[in-house]
RNA sequence: GGGCCCGUAGCUCAGUUGGAUAGAGCAACGGAUUUCUAAUCCGUAGGUCGGAGGUUCGAUUCCUCUCGGGCCCGCCA
C-alpha cells in the first residue's frame, strides 16, 4: 500500500507536468538514509525527453511536494543520477499501522490486482494413480496450493484441480503388476515393482485405482493441500470430448491421416514433427485426451488456466498451446508454469524417486519425518525455476532451526506478550493513539508491516510463493529487533504495534498454509 | 544434433519490469539473560555473482559466445 501511495502521487505529478509515464519503479532503497521508498522515474523520463535526469528529478519532486496536500511525506530528496527519495511522515505511518488492526484477516488482501474477481483454474500435482506421491509431487502440491491462496488474497476467484489419468496404458500395467505380485511372480516388463505394490488393496483395476488415489489424497491432506475437484480422464472419453477435440482439429484442417493414424499437423505451428492424435488401432493418445481436457476447461468459462508441470514435460508446452490455438481456443489464456525437479539426498547419496524401484522415499515419509509445516515452508521457499536438492538428513537435523520455526516463534512470542498484557488489563486493540511510536525500531517495524499488500500483489503477479516466505522471515527479524529495543508492557501504542505484527505474521503463515502457534 | 531451466558466501537459497556499498538462514568465531518466550539479539569472518565480450548514466539482472550441471525430444503418460 505504501508503494501504491507513492505511485499515485507520482503519477499525478508526472501527469500535471505533461511527462509521459515510463515503466518506472518504486521500491525500497538499499540504505535507510535514502528514504523509505525511491523511484527511478526521473532517470527514465530524462532519457526519453533527452533532458538532464538530475534537474528533471528536482522538477518532479517539487511537483510532488506541491501536490502532497495531506502531507504524506516529511521529506523528498533527489540523489545522484536522478533518483527521487521519499520519506513518509510519522503520522501517516502510524495511522496506516492502526488500520492493520481494523482490517485484521483482510489485511494484505490486494486492492490493486488487475484481474479483480476474474476466474482462474489452477491445475497441479495431477500425479498418475499408480503409486504413492513422491517428494517432487510434494513440491508442486505446496507451490500450487500457495499460489492458489496468494491469488485468492490478490482478489482472484481460484479453483484448484487435480487431473487423474485413470485410464490408459499405465493403469493396465499397474493392475498387471499387482496381479503378478499377488501371484508371487516377477514384475512384468515396464510394470511397477515398488514395495507398495504388495500392499495395494482392491479386487479389481478400479478398486486398486481408488485405493491408491485415496492414499494420495490422504498424503495431500496431511500437507494441508485440498483440491476443489478431482477430474477423471475417463470422463472426457465418456462425454465424447476426446472425439470432439479431434474433430475440431479436423474441421480446421489441422490433421492428416498417415499410416492409419490421425496426426496433428503441429509442424505447421513450429513443432519439429507432427504428433499422433489417434493411433493406428483407433485409440486416442495422451495428447488427444489432454486437448479434450483443455477444451473442457475452457468451456467451463474460466478467464485463465494455469497448469503447474515438472520440467520433464516442458517439451510438451509448445505442442499443447499450438493445439489449443488450432482448436480455436484462446491459447494466450493458458499459462503453464514449469518447475524444476527435486533431487532427493540422504547425506551425500542421491535417493531415487522412481515408482519402479523399491527404494523410493515417499512424500508421506518426508512429512512424517520433518512435519507438515517445515515441509511446506521448505518447498514454498525456493523458486520453482531452480533445482532443489533436498537432503533428508539435513532437513531432519536442522528441523529445530528451520526458518519456519523462526517465523512461528515470532508469532508465538507476540501472542505471549499480548496474553500477558491482557492479564494486566491492557488492551492494544481498537483505535489507539500511535503517535508515540517514533523510535527507529518502531518505525522500521511499521514500514515492514505496511509493505505486506505490495508483497502479496507481487507474489500473485509473479506466481512466486517464495516472496511470501522471504517476507515472513523479514517481518520476524524486524520484530525480534524491535522486541530487543522496546519494552511493550505498559505501553498501549507499542501493544497495538505488536498486535499489528501478530496479524501480519498470522496472515503470512495463512498464505503459506502453515500453522501460526500461540505458544512454542 | 535441437530445446527448456539452473550456476550468487563452506552448505541451502533470496535478490521483483536493469538501479545506489550484492542479502538471509545454517555452519564457524566472539559477546548479550535481575524485567514482556534465548527456538532470540548484537558483533566478526566469509563473494573475481561460473568465464569472456557487448548494450548504457548504471548489469547478478538484458544480448552473444563459452564452461559446468539438471531435464526433454514415443502411435508412453
Amino acid at each position: 500500500m505504501l508503494q501504491a501511495t507513492v505511485e499515485s502521487l507520482l503519477n499525478y505529478a508526472l501527469l500535471s507536468l505533461g511527462i509521459e509515464k515510463a515503466q518506472y519503479k518504486v521500491d525500497i532503497p538499499p540504505k535507510l538514509e535514502l528514504g523509505d521508498y525511491a523511484t527511478n522515474a526521473a532517470i527514465l523520463a530524462a532519457r526519453q525527453l533527452k533532458k538532464n535526469p538530475f534537474e528533471l528529478a528536482q522538477i518532479i519532486s517539487d511537483k510532488v511536494k506541491e501536490l502532497d496536500k495531506e502531507k504524506l511525506f516529511s521529506k523528498i530528496e533527489i540523489a545522484k543520477p536522478g533518483f527521487i527519495n521519499f520519506f513518509f511522515n510519522e503520522s501517516f505511518i502510524q495511522q496506516s499501522t492502526a488500520e492493520i488492526i481494523a482490517k485484521d484477516h483482510a489485511w494484505g488482501q490486494g486492492t490493486r490486482g488487475k484481474g479483480q474477481g476474474s476466474r482462474i483454474l489452477l491445475e497441479f500435482v495431477s500425479a498418475n494413480p499408480t503409486g504413492p506421491l513422491h517428494v517432487g509431487h510434494g513440491r508442486w502440491a505446496v507451490v500450487g496450493d500457495c499460489i492458489a491462496r496468494i491469488l485468492k488474497a490478490a482478489g482472484y476467484k481460484v479453483e484448484s484441480e487435480f487431473y487423474v489419468n485413470n485410464i490408459g496404458n499405465q493403469v493396465e500395467k499397474l493392475w498387471a503388476s499387482v496381479e503378478a505380485a499377488r501371484a508371487g511372480q516377477p514384475t512384468p516388463e515396464n510394470g511397477y515393482g515398488g514395495a507398495y505394490i504388495k500392499e495395494v488393496k482392491g479386487d479389481n483395476k478400479e478398486a486398486v485405482l481408488q485405493f491408491i488415489l485415496g492414499e494420495q489424497k490422504e498424503t495431500l491432506g496431511k500437507l494441508g493441500v485440498r483440491f476443489d475437484r478431482f477430474f477423471n480422464e475417463s470422463e472426457l472419453h465418456e462425454k465424447g470430448e476426446v472425439k470432439e477435440a479431434v474433430s475440431r482439429l479436423e474441421q480446421r484442417h489441422k490433421t492428416i491421416v498417415e499410416g492409419g493414424a490421425i496426426w496433428f499437423k503441429s509442424m505447421e505451428m513450429g513443432d519439429d514433427k507432427n504428433r499422433v492424435l489417434v493411433r493406428e488401432d483407433g485409440n486416442p493418445t495422451y495428447l488427444a485426451a489432454d486437448l479434450a481436457y483443455h477444451l473442457d476447461k475452457f468451456s467451463r468459462g474460466y478467464d485463465r488456466l494455469i497448469n503447474i508441470w515438472g520440467t520433464d514435460h516442458h517439451g510438451y508446452v509448445k505442442r499443447l498451446k499450438a493445439a489449443v490455438e488450432a482448436m480455436g481456443l484462446p491459447a494466450e489464456n493458458l499459462e503453464i508454469i514449469i518447475g524444476q525437479l527435486v533431487t532427493l539426498y540422504r547425506g551425500n547419496e542421491p535417493v531415487r524417486m522412481s515408482k519402479r524401484t523399491g527404494e523410493m522415499v515417499t512424500l508421506q515419509e518426508v512429512i512424517e519425518e520433518i512435519g507438515a509445516d517445515a515441509t511446506r515452508f521448505f518447498f514454498a521457499a525456493s523458486d520453482v525455476n531452480s533445482h532443489l536438492d533436498f537432503d533428508l538428513e539435513l532437513a531432519k537435523k536442522q528441523s529445530s532451526e528451520n526458518p519456519v520455526y523462526y517465523v512461528q516463534y515470532a508469532h508465538a512470542r507476540i501472542c505471549s506478550i499480548i496474553k500477558k498484557a491482557e492479564g494486566q488489563g491492557a488492551r492494544g486493540k481498537g483505535q489507539e493513539d500511535l503517535s508515540g511510536l517514533t523510535e527507529p525500531a518502531e518505525r522500521e517495524l511499521m514500514l515492514k508491516l505496511l509493505s505486506f499488500p505490495d508483497v502479496v500483489e507481487s507474489a500473485a503477479r509473479l506466481r512466486h510463493p517464495h516472496r511470501i516466505t522471504e517476507y515472513g522471515k523479514e517481518v520476524a527479524t524486524v520484530f525480534h529487533h524491535f522486541y530487543e529495543k522496546c519494552r511493550v508492557l505498559g505501553n498501549p501504542a507499542r501493544l497495538a504495534l505488536v498486535d499489528a505484527s501478530r496479524i501480519t505474521l498470522r496472515n503470512v503463515l495463512e498464505l503459506l498454509g502453515i500453522n501460526a502457534p500461540e505458544a512454542m
